[in-house]
DNA sequence: TGGCATAGGATTGCTGACAATCTTGACCGG
DNA sequence: CCGGTCAAGATTGTCAGCAATCCTATGCCA
């Protein structure tokens, strides 16, 4: 396991939680790879409790897998779980989508295009799976800027998990779509236009959706043992 | 806090969250109601850290609001949370009724009969908490029919957020609309009427705000202090 | 070789104790 | 009488250690 720690010393639950979840979504480590309580706690120079805490967290939001007696794991979604992340927020975003458009400010407006700016950056540098965080975040910038604190956490949840999902089904090296489509999407709620909006985002995730290659797939990672036996 | 524990002796902490949730749910205890650690884990017969666990749990799903240091108490949600949780509602579950209905089967609709049935009975034993309770117990079953882990699990949480929000707003003791509404939507799923049952589930959701008092309102419990520096 | 039992190591689950923090109530000066 | 300060009590936060559990690998036997 190769965490980037920064090294807070001695952070809260919450610290250690942000810093996983960062690795996690940035695919710096892989669905199915163990997250040992010890191990953690060493790279963060924390007890194990507070680790304890901060995977609990993520087990919540659904970015870890717990089992009893057995750890914890980088949630490793299957093709139903993929399918169902991108229907929910398909019932979720494009009307959240409106809501932005419809009392966007200018700041908001200016945050939101530098979001695309960041991630095209990292796209342009090679790093896949930070662009897949930073086009996240934008969609989670977008459910704030709808100041619906609930489902912006909703949202937020989900956004995480389609990190996950893209990290295992995309289909397409670079997305290029991507990009077009969080700038028209962008351009629609700095205008106002809620119905436009709407609309975009509602095509959007359903071309997301569509890139996805959903075909059955044989869990991922795990232990080195179950890795070898199905190689054999 | 007057919890009734059902004594499980040594349980594990989703257990003690059951446990826990339910007596919220059912307005034993009441929103702002501190749950002490050490108080909880006595009723339960359990150490500490379980209880921290459970507790953990509730936070994430809403139920409890912890504060560092100072410890965990029932959620109290204020007007706009109220708001926002039957507006998120609103975006799910008509969409969510519709699968239910395409997709059901006669055992599930009895299921779904029962509730309503346990329902009535709570309501006649003049136990509205426990009534709100079951009646959340069946959106819920509407949502597993629908066979959506992922959805319903969000719906679950929001049916929950829902009954404190009608243990702090509700208008009317006797809700009366609740039976037949339920009982006509338990129907068009029973033909097999999607259209309907997206419709029937959209106006129910939207009749449960409407009868809702969402006045501002001081935060009610906390500390007995706060109580009386409000009533003076 | 292949299957099965078993010991060893690694990891998690949990408890008790102690430190850190907050609340409460008394005290004191104005 | 009022406001502020401070100590005592209550409660949470964290850690270290031990027990329980599971995985792995070795050895045994057919």
């Amino acid at each position: 396991m190769t965490l980037q720690s920064d090294l807070p010393a001695n952070s809260s639950s919450e610290d250690i939680a942000a810093a996983l979840r960062r690795s996690i979504l940035a695919h710096r480590v892989s669905p199915g790879s163990r997250l040992v309580e010890d191990e953690v706690a060493d790279i963060f120079g924390v007890g194990r409790s507070i680790v304890r805490m901060a995977l609990q967290s993520l087990a919540h939001e659904g970015l870890v897998t717990m089992i009893r007696n057995r750890g914890a794991l980088v949630a490793d979604p299957g093709v139903r779980e993929a399918r169902e992340v991108f229907e929910t927020r398909a019932l979720l975003e494009p009307r959240t989508a409106r809501s932005a458009a419809e009392r966007a400010t200018a700041p908001a407006v200016t945050r939101l295009r530098h979001h695309i700016e960041a991630e095209h950056r990292a796209l342009q540098a090679g790093d896949l799976g930070q662009a897949v965080y930073l086009s996240g975040l934008y969609h989670v910038a977008i459910a704030e800027m709808a100041d619906q604190t609930t489902i912006s956490a909703i949202i937020s949840t989900l956004v995480s998990r389609s990190s996950l999902v893209v990290a295992l089904y995309w289909r397409r090296p670079q997305a290029l779509c991507e990009r077009h489509a969080h700038h028209a999407l962008t351009d629609a709620i700095a205008d106002g236009d809620g119905t436009k909006a709407e609309d975009l985002m509602k095509g959007h995730l359903l071309d997301l959706l569509a890139n996805l290659d959903l075909r059955e797939r044989q869990p991922v990672g795990g232990s080195l043992r179950a890795v070898l036996l199905r190689s054999s």
